[in-house]
DNA sequence: GACTGGCACTCGCTACAGTCGAGTGCCAGA
DNA sequence: TCTGGCACTCGACTGTAGCGAGTGCCAGTC
């Protein structure tokens, strides 16, 4: 059975009421905030509907009624406008991401005024290494048995690794394996590189053969399996607003969840392009985030994705809000990026 | 006037006791749980004296006896024997550390580690590149106006940052650029540099000199002033343990406070050659970290310091544990630093 | 048929009184 | 100097009562 305008504007003015107030609404209270035109009694009435349809419901007979995560859902999916951000909010994006020096500093001012903008925990991922495209690939001897390889990314990503070689291993090898190494990788994505790194140890030379080897061999693990991804965290103290009430009185699993990071990339890093995810509650597979909601986006230069960004916050947040702040700040970094 | 052996066995029994279950402790359950010798009239006698020099206090009349921050630091100062570290977490300790591949792979190791085996809250600075000398410089050029400099410092550290220079490169230059770096900063501490860096402008070739000026404006920027100080966190869910029991109700001042890598720097940061530092309730400066307690150390290679690490919890901490494992982990990364 | 006003009912919240008991301070006596 | 005894304090807990916000239902109206 479907629900007509008026039990959609109801929901719609619960929903409003219950994220600002943070207090179960009343039939009352709501005709009085709202332009409903009808009378409490039928408000009422509409709300036993909502009710028995499970989008919202009585924490207990006495009280007025809180938006269930169905409710949240339906709100998000058809009910909310989009906000659009306040001229102040543009230009504290502005003010904030201008100036950042280097990729780290990208990303750790993002994610400071994410959860400034949107007073929750923000989550910023590193652009993802399998993503990006090899820019250079330097080979520092450190000492004669020693390389330091140092990848440095189309997306400003630099990662580095110490390789201990075979044995030692003249400067002129050093130059000839870093143009070998170069001339096949470069502008590869690093997710196509594996059987490319593969190939090079078949082509090398046989007095390069072994230093290419335990080379390739750690390519291929730093660059491609291990650690790859990394990402940044601000704003927990925001958990605390609301003194408890959301998040069912214990901060704990949220915590736990906030250090996993593996946990956090699956939530923020599956992203797909120029959709805003809106994770409410039980929709969330993690156990530990089931009192919260996820907003997340994925951002990167012009069209294409190399990361996402996102906030988790209680179920009970300011959806419109919270998605158009998201959904702002991810593109301004997405031509950040693409200025470099 | 002095407290006797007595009284600081009082003391003591107080503190274990108040640590072990975190209730008020009565005369009565003192002599049921240790064996002092004397009656819980004694007992009573003793408390009053402690509570009159400010070493312990009645939450309220009718209730028992807890530890002040001033009481702790005198258990801490006088009456804590160390506690050696039990096999279970030196093997541990050794698991953990071993198979770290690079500085953030230790780093972030032992961070987690100090949260597991202190259950607090664990802050690890990575090696402080102030204390840090310089190994290699290496200038990759991007385009023919961009490069990349990469410094990799002898604590495994590397830092990197793109120089815009005013006009186009030949390779040759390039190449005379790093070698004249090297050959001036190599092995110098980072902290000594400006003035090297300096001359290297008026030591270069006419030819040189524009794109030495804007390399070495970029040098002393990003390694001595800009965001040279990294640190680690790890365990916040732990905070939630002792059910906000401990921090007076509220975990928000305590996030904040973590959140400010400044404000921790310094907490942790400080750390004079091998002492442990203990900093209890309000002994802290940071103000919203009046109701914790900081027990911090350096650690590096052999006897230098090149970074700090510690835990933060709550006053009531078990302190002779903490304090031992901290320098236990500090003695061990120091070793792991030693050996690269 | 949809809406409205009225009414009885539910139930959490707050205040208040009373009881219980852990823990104290003090004192006289060993 | 220590100890046992005793009166006292006061927070924690329990039970009761009143309040009020909010509901569901029903009969009446447009």
């Amino acid at each position: 059975m479907g629900l007509d305008d008026r039990k959609l504007a109801v929901l719609r003015a619960i929903v409003e009421d219950y994220v600002a107030t943070q207090e179960p609404v009343g039939s009352k209270a709501l005709v009085e905030r709202h332009q409903l035109g009808v009378s409490p009694a039928t408000v009422r009435n509409d709300m036993a509907v909502l009710e028995d349809e499970g989008y919202i419901r009585q924490p207990h007979t006495s009280a007025g009624r809180v938006p269930t995560d169905r409710g949240y859902r339906l709100f998000v999916d058809r009910l909310s406008r989009v906000k659009p951000l306040s001229p102040a909010e543009r230009r504290a994006i502005e003010r904030f991401l201008v100036g950042a020096v280097d990729l780290d500093d990208v990303v750790h001012r993002t994610v400071r005024l994410l959860a400034q903008l949107t007073r929750q925990v923000a989550v910023v991922q590193y652009p993802s290494l399998a993503r990006s495209k090899v820019r250079h690939l330097e080979l520092v001897p450190i000492s004669t048995t020693r390389l330091m390889v140092v990848m440095i990314a189309d997306t400003g990503r630099v990662e580095q690794r110490l390789v201990e070689l075979p044995g030692p291993i003249p400067a002129e090898d050093v130059t000839e394996l870093r143009r070998m190494v170069n001339e096949r990788l470069v502008g590869i994505q690093l997710s196509e590189t594996p059987p490319l790194v593969q190939a090079l140890v078949d082509e090398s030379p046989p007095q390069l053969r072994p230093a290419m080897a335990t080379l390739s061999s750690v390519l291929l693990e730093t660059l491609v399996e291990r650690h790859e991804e990394r990402l940044a965290l601000a704003g927990t103290a925001n958990l605390t607003r609301g003194g408890l009430l959301d998040f069912q009185g214990s901060l704990r699993p949220i915590l736990e969840a906030l250090e996993e990071e593996v946990v956090l990339l699956k939530l923020i890093g599956e992203a797909e392009p120029s959709t805003t995810r809106v994770l409410i509650g039980d929709e969330n597979e993690i156990d530990n985030l089931r009192a919260a909601s996820v907003v997340s986006t994925g951002y990167g230069p012009g069209s294409t994705i190399v990361g996402g960004l996102g906030v988790v916050g209680p179920t009970r947040m300011d959806y419109p809000g919270t998605i158009a702040t998201v959904r702002a700040v991810a593109r301004y970094v997405g031509e950040l990026l693409a200025q470099n």
